[in-house]
DNA sequence: AATTTCGTCAACCGCTTTTTG
DNA sequence: TCAAAAAGCGGTTGACGAAAT
């Protein structure tokens, strides 16, 4: 579906038409070009996008030549509305052949370090890029060493595959990450601390790349600032990565024979408060709970003092409904707003949840999971996570016990991609 | 207008894990 | 079973544009 710009824009934009997704923004570093005042809106509407580069010229006069070419994020924020933000990207115009190609020698000479001649470095030129598009398209993915040599590129094989997962993929969704995103960035991280490979397996159309840099650069610099706020002391012991959880975890899988179990607590209310309204901002409710000590520790609130772990879900994670629209493997948001509480606890002793039935389930409900040491299981309760049995693994032990299972719901999020159509 | 500082992000590096022969 | 190669991952760097001074 075609949607004409002039109903995005919020100021006044030549009538074209765009075709989501477009998917190729050019680097930034490209060489600043001479600027046609003629040039006209081109935005191809074609999923080959990457083979071709795009200009965009706006009617506004607050929009400056020069910040045309600058990056995606820029001119949106003065033109466009999130979502269309997250689909349009320029490409600074020609200059790109020979010119770049010595820049990228030149970067390429500079950074390698191993004086091998043959193999390019630094930026991707359009050119290697459409060798490296095409060739995927025609012949998949392989052994990426076959792909830079058969793809006739100077590139080591390490460098094609980094080049197409985080740039050239069709699937990619590029463009600023949407609030839902963010919190989910946000959920994950806290579960999954710097794993960003796995937090960008739930984030469809993202790469891991993309996800560290947004929460180095952005998610970050917000929780420091909120952090400057609020007392280290109003919080428990954050002293725990997450990993040291999962290892924690992992090593009573081991067995110190005979304790009781689970020794982790996560008192995290506070926590989930932020998802309690997803029209708010995460970052203003996570103002009232984050320290600068848990920029480095996202499981600020764990304490190993107490028996029992708590995680808490949005309800989108905990315990999805189902839609025409999906598979059953999948949370979904359906109906439900995100950001009713749920809880998974899981005490030493207790075994089965107090878990409401799925459908009219109110907050505050808490999922119960029981942990014991070396012959334990981590049991099912009723339908914890909703959909799929995915605790339900017979004699799991919980050495086995992962974070995959407890986040398997959450390994998709329609609601995230956004599509014009 | 010039300079400095800041934020972003593509790409590299080095290490670990997985796969292959 | 083992070694080498390939793939995967996370941390880091540095170029660039934008914003601030």
């Amino acid at each position: 579906m075609e949607v004409p710009l002039q109903s995005v824009f919020h100021s006044t934009y030549q009538p074209t038409y765009i075709t989501p997704p477009l998917l190729y923004s050019y680097p930034k570093q490209s060489p600043q070009p001479h600027l046609h005042h003629h040039t006209t809106i081109t935005i191809s509407s074609s999923l080959h996008l990457p083979l071709s580069y795009h200009l965009i010229k706006p009617s506004s006069p607050s929009l400056s030549p020069s910040s045309l070419y600058t990056s995606p994020l820029s001119i949106s924020n003065h033109l466009l509305g999130s979502h269309i933000r997250s689909s349009i990207h320029m490409r600074k115009p020609d200059l790109m052949g020979k010119d770049r190609v010595l820049i990228n020698n030149n970067i390429a000479n500079n950074n390698n370090k191993n004086n091998n001649n043959k193999l390019r470095k630094g930026l991707w030129s359009p050119e290697e890029d459409e060798k490296l598009m095409s060739y995927m398209l025609r012949n998949g993915q392989g052994c990426w060493s076959d792909i830079a040599r058969n793809a006739g590129l100077q590139r080591c094989g390490k460098s094609c595959r980094l080049r197409w997962i985080n740039y050239l993929r069709p699937d990619l969704k590029r463009g600023a990450f949407s609030p839902q995103e963010e919190e989910l960035i946000i959920h994950l991280h806290s579960i999954l601390g710097n794993r960003w490979s796995q937090i960008a397996a739930r984030l469809p159309g993202r790469t891991d790349n993309e996800i560290k840099n947004f929460w180095n650069s952005t998610i970050k610099k917000r929780l420091k600032n909120s952090s400057q706020t609020h007392s280290p002391n109003d919080y428990h012991d954050s002293s725990l990565e997450p990993r040291d959880v999962v290892d924690k975890i992992n090593a009573m899988g081991m067995g110190v024979g005979g304790s009781s179990g689970m020794l982790l607590s996560m008192h995290e209310h506070e926590m989930m408060n932020m998802y309690m309204d997803s029209s708010s901002s995460s970052f203003s409710s996570m103002n009232t709970m984050l320290t600068s000590n848990q920029l480095d520790n996202p499981f600020p609130l764990l304490d190993n003092r107490h028996d029992q772990m708590v995680f808490s879900l949005p309800t989108c994670m905990a315990k999805p409904e189902m839609t025409d629209e999906f598979d059953g493997r999948y949370g979904v948001m359906g109906g439900g707003k995100m950001g009713v509480e749920r809880e998974i606890s899981i005490p030493g002793s207790q075994s089965n949840s107090t878990t409401e039935e799925n459908n009219g389930a109110t907050q505050n409900e808490y999922y119960t999971i029981e942990m014991k040491n070396n012959n334990s299981k981590v049991e099912e309760s009723d339908n914890i996570f909703g959909v799929g049995n995915h605790w339900q693994g017979e004699n799991m032990g919980i050495g086995e016990w992962d974070l995959e299972g407890l986040l398997e719901n959450v390994s998709s999020f329609p609601f995230l991609d956004f599509q014009l159509q």
